[in-house]
DNA sequence: TCTGCTCCCACCTTTGAACCGG
DNA sequence: ACCGGTTCAAAGGTGGGAGCAG
């Protein structure tokens, strides 16, 4: 375990010889991101995922687990993960759905999960599935290991981040690409509230076999106590009552369908195309009104899977681009394909994208950030291509693309040094830094990727 | 009283060291 | 000495339930 932030130290020098002379060398190909267990996942997030978190940390169930192509194979890559917060709301269950409970509560440090792998030849991510189980999740603000920080009873979903660069210390010239998958989206509570989430954990999860009904914890389910029927509706016997019922119909199939993963996958194959909203709570919020301006739902969601350009901040303006009509949290409805083999990809549509942050160069308010500037989910090539004609200053479409800043959140949740600290390291950023620091920014310039909340953490 | 959080528990899987035989 | 397979104990992950705090 080792922090980034410790780091950053070295992140103040040019950079490294082999990036300035060929920058070219570090350009994105397509890069095509697969998410595996998809079908697993939709299941979960058909009912509403939920991830328990605790303060020592828990590990996510279904864990996070892509594979990667079209990385160039000599080529070192970093390969990171955070948690972005879904809308700006905080809920609560209540009477077999989630509802709204007011807003989100200020967004915790954020932390970045590095790969252990990282950085890793473009090869070695390709020639197999990367896992992140033992990324784990936590309540506690004052985590020293590393987890990630989350919000109980706030929604989030992970943004996977594969960096191309030769080590840690050149991530900050690197170019970025993001990838998010709407199915991955989950509530963080400290406690489950939905019996079926139980259910199907305890169902797929191998450490929790011995919660399962066939399991040989008799003796375990002999000792409950049977005196609160409120209590027992947990039980796994209750919820194989529940799930023999036809109020329970819609995950049903999911329960019963996911014997094995041929199996399951075999019978799932034709249901990809099924509306998550039809089945969700969320859905069924929005159905009722309760959520129809929320950026969280799967109607209003960006059906647009795009490469995140710029890494996660501490805070997300979740309200900003909500108020604008869209989610700042990119997803992968469209571009992305589902082959039908419980694997869910999305191909990086941007053959290369400048990466530094450069945040107010173009001054990027609420009218020109965030993903209203995109001509629609199947059209945004053409702001992306200005990347490529921008590139060489320094991700200047980054905040163009998604600028999930936020100037309400107080910055002095950054445990990191202020942004004076850091002298421009590159001649581009100088002009930034005055920018930045006018608009009270942190990241301005280059040389605050250090303490960029991307990389406030990394595990190891 | 209600809701959410923490702690502890029993049960389980995973992991790695130790051991053994070829 | 090396390698591969097996065994076993420790470590760690899991949800449930009780109790506590606001």
């Amino acid at each position: 375990m080792q922090s980034i932030r410790e780091l950053k130290s070295n992140f103040s020098g040019p950079p490294p010889a082999s990036m300035a002379a060929c920058p070219d060398a570090y350009l994105q190909g397509s890069i095509r991101m697969t998410l595996e267990d998809t079908d697993l996942w939709k299941t979960f997030n058909e009912i509403g995922t939920e991830m328990i978190i605790t303060k020592p940390g828990r590990r996510m169930f279904p864990h996070c687990k892509v594979s990667l192509s079209g990385l160039l194979q000599c080529a070192k890559y970093i390969f990171l993960v955070d948690m972005v917060p879904e809308d700006g709301f905080r809920y609560k269950w209540n009477k077999e759905k989630w509802e709204v409970a007011g807003k989100a509560e200020p967004q915790p440090p954020c932390r970045t999960y590095l790969h252990p792998d990282s950085p890793a030849l473009g090869s070695h991510w390709m020639k197999q599935s990367i896992s992140f189980l033992k990324l784990k999740l936590t309540n506690n603000t004052l985590d020293q290991h590393g987890h990630i920080i989350l919000h109980s009873m706030h929604r989030y979903h992970p943004r996977f981040h594969i960096v191309q660069a030769d080590d840690l210390f050149s991530v900050r010239w690197s170019v970025f690409q993001t990838f998010t998958f709407p199915e991955t989206t989950f509530t963080a509570v400290t406690a489950y509230q939905n019996t079926k989430i139980t259910k199907l954990k305890i169902d797929h999860n191998p450490f929790a076999k011995g919660f399962r009904d066939e399991g040989t914890n008799k003796k375990r389910h002999a000792n409950k106590n049977p005196a609160c029927p409120e209590k027992r509706a947990k039980t796994p016997d209750a919820l194989n009552d529940s799930k023999d019922s036809s109020s329970s119909g819609f995950c049903q199939s999911s329960y019963e369908g996911y014997e094995g993963e041929e199996g399951y996958l075999a019978k799932r194959k034709d249901g990809v195309a099924v509306k998550e909203e039809q089945y969700s709570p969320w859905g069924a919020e929005r159905q009722q009104g309760v959520r129809t301006d929320s950026p969280a739902g799967a109607d209003t969601r960006d059906i647009y899977s795009t490469e995140q350009l710029v890494p996660a901040p501490a805070s997300y303006q979740l309200y900003r681009a909500h108020e604008y009509g869209k989610s700042p949290s990119p997803s992968s409805s469209i571009g992305s394909s589902i082959s039908g083999s419980g694997r869910r990809s999305f191909e990086s549509r941007v053959p290369e994208i400048a990466s530094v942050p450069d945040h107010d160069l173009s001054k990027p308010g609420p009218s020109n950030c965030g993903p209203q500037h995109l001509a629609g989910p199947q059209d945004y090539s053409g702001v992306l291509n200005m990347t490529m004609a921008q590139a060489g200053k320094s991700g200047v479409i980054s905040h163009h693309i998604y600028s999930p800043y936020s100037t309400e959140q107080p910055l002095g949740q950054w445990s990191g040094p202020g942004s004076a600290q850091y002298a421009p390291p590159h001649p581009l950023t100088a002009d930034y830094t005055t920018q930045a620091v006018h608009h009270s920014y942190h990241h301005g310039n280059v040389g605050e990727w250090s303490q960029y909340p991307l990389f406030s953490y990394s595990c190891w």
